[in-house]
DNA sequence: AAGTGGTCTAGACCACTAT
DNA sequence: TAGTGGTCTAGACCACTTT
């Protein structure tokens, strides 16, 4: 039995070999033809099959494993991997289309200068009554609020950042990736509480809600923490989805 | 000034010449020797400096690529990338152990055959009224309830998945990868909600406290929904936690 | 034209597993 | 011993960007 016509590497193609590779396994096993526990092929058998060099086969092998949708073991084959729940990753693709769109505005509600609480001295490495920027603002989409922000950032003036992150402008940078050239690296968490009577006031929604709320702490490149804070966000109007196991398509993630 | 005699690769290591390669580049790159948006050394400089052929430094470079840590681009060179908050990804791994430990017991609370309300129906694509499975479950962990699972499988006497669902040790396969491989793909969504009386007694807190809510639809390799449900999980017992930005480690996640 | 990333080859050698 | 995955080479050729 000859191999499927639709399952060949077409070399005038602008899609490269790895690439049609990749899609035509994936296809084959999202097609059921080869379930989960059981062996692929081995790369010589695929070289020959495909008529493409071990090197090529071998990187082919390498995306599916980072994929997800194989499980390599050296000596014994390359087998299908069965779905796997605890290997999903919910995406924050949401919160970056808000911040993409040009309908949505970042209002700055209060940024002044305090004295650190103990515990945003305990996440900022102060001490207890050093002077940090509180920050609040609110991000609506379409006129309607959406985020409600508020963050500490340590007060120092030899330091840019402060002056930087005052500007409403510098957090649609640190979703679609701008040029915030001083932050190095960031900390999140998600948590579900019920909002308090404020943050339900500013969302425009009834107290008592549920929502997400999703804390950061920032560094610089020095390690040191700069900006201590989180986002809160009404449970119904953000949704984080994903898929787990095999599909067609390449995944969104990895 | 030659080269500082850690940045160099040890043939003799067991460590892979590209792994070396990509820990020695992200180390560069978070100590602050090559800042956002500056260009990396070309990969013909790399080869010579590193003493590897163009194909392993290609390869370090398309992980680095895929880690998020830089972004290349043909004809112009390979650049570091800013941190970049919608890239974010926030994994399962906390769910994941939860069922890995053997202090994780899943206990039946219920299992019986109803008629598909509308909502079950659209989720399942069935007729209203006709049989489901409607499971409920309790996972405790160190004698602490953490998850509450309720599901609507499809009833077909043929089919054999009810009989595998109804096991109780089928959850831990689910989230540990075992030979679930009846099922192909599922979706999943995480919501914020307040949860109900029945909810906040099961798991032994206060009504009206706030929980994550896990959707989710999995579908058999013929691309049928076979089971619809939810985990509705304590705010304060789980936290989903991720990086953004830069880090000398290998990120756990991508 | 020169320099950059991107693909691909045809092999070599190694480590591991099964028989 | 034979078969499997895993690493690596030293080039070739291409597409793209900059000068």
């Amino acid at each position: 039995m000859p191999a499927n016509l639709i399952d060949t590497i077409d070399r005038t193609s602008y899609e490269p070999a790895y690439a049609q590779l990749v899609r035509i396994l994936r296809r084959q096993i999202a097609a059921g033809m080869f379930r989960p526990g059981h062996r692929l092929p081995s790369e010589a058998q695929l070289c020959e099959q495909y008529g493409v060099s071990p090197m090529t086969v071998r990187r082919v092998i390498n995306i599916l494993v980072e994929q997800g949708a194989v499980v390599a073991e050296q000596g014994r084959g390359t087998f299908v991997k069965p779905i796997e729940l605890g290997t999903a990753a919910f995406h924050l693709d949401e919160l970056q289309r808000l911040f993409q769109g040009e309908e949505t505005t970042v209002k700055l509600l209060e940024a002044r200068i305090v004295s650190a609480s103990e515990r945003t001295a305990r996440k900022l490495l102060l001490e207890v009554g050093q002077r940090t920027v509180f920050i609040r603002r609110l991000i609506s989409h379409d006129e309607s609020p959406v985020l409600y922000h508020r963050e500490h950032v340590i007060y120092d003036p030899t330091r840019p950042i402060v002056e930087a992150e005052m500007e409403v402008t510098a957090l649609r940078g640190l979703f679609n990736g701008g040029s915030e050239a001083t932050l190095k690296r960031g900390e999140l968490a998600i948590d579900a509480t019920v909002m308090t009577e404020e943050e339900a006031r500013l969302l425009h929604v009834s107290p008592g809600n549920a929502a997400f709320r999703v804390e950061h702490i920032f560094y610089d490149f020095e390690n040191v923490p700069v900006s201590w804070g989180w986002f809160i966000c009404p449970g119904d109007r953000l949704r984080f989805t994903t898929t787990v196991g095999i599909y067609d398509q390449e995944p969104h993630n990895v």
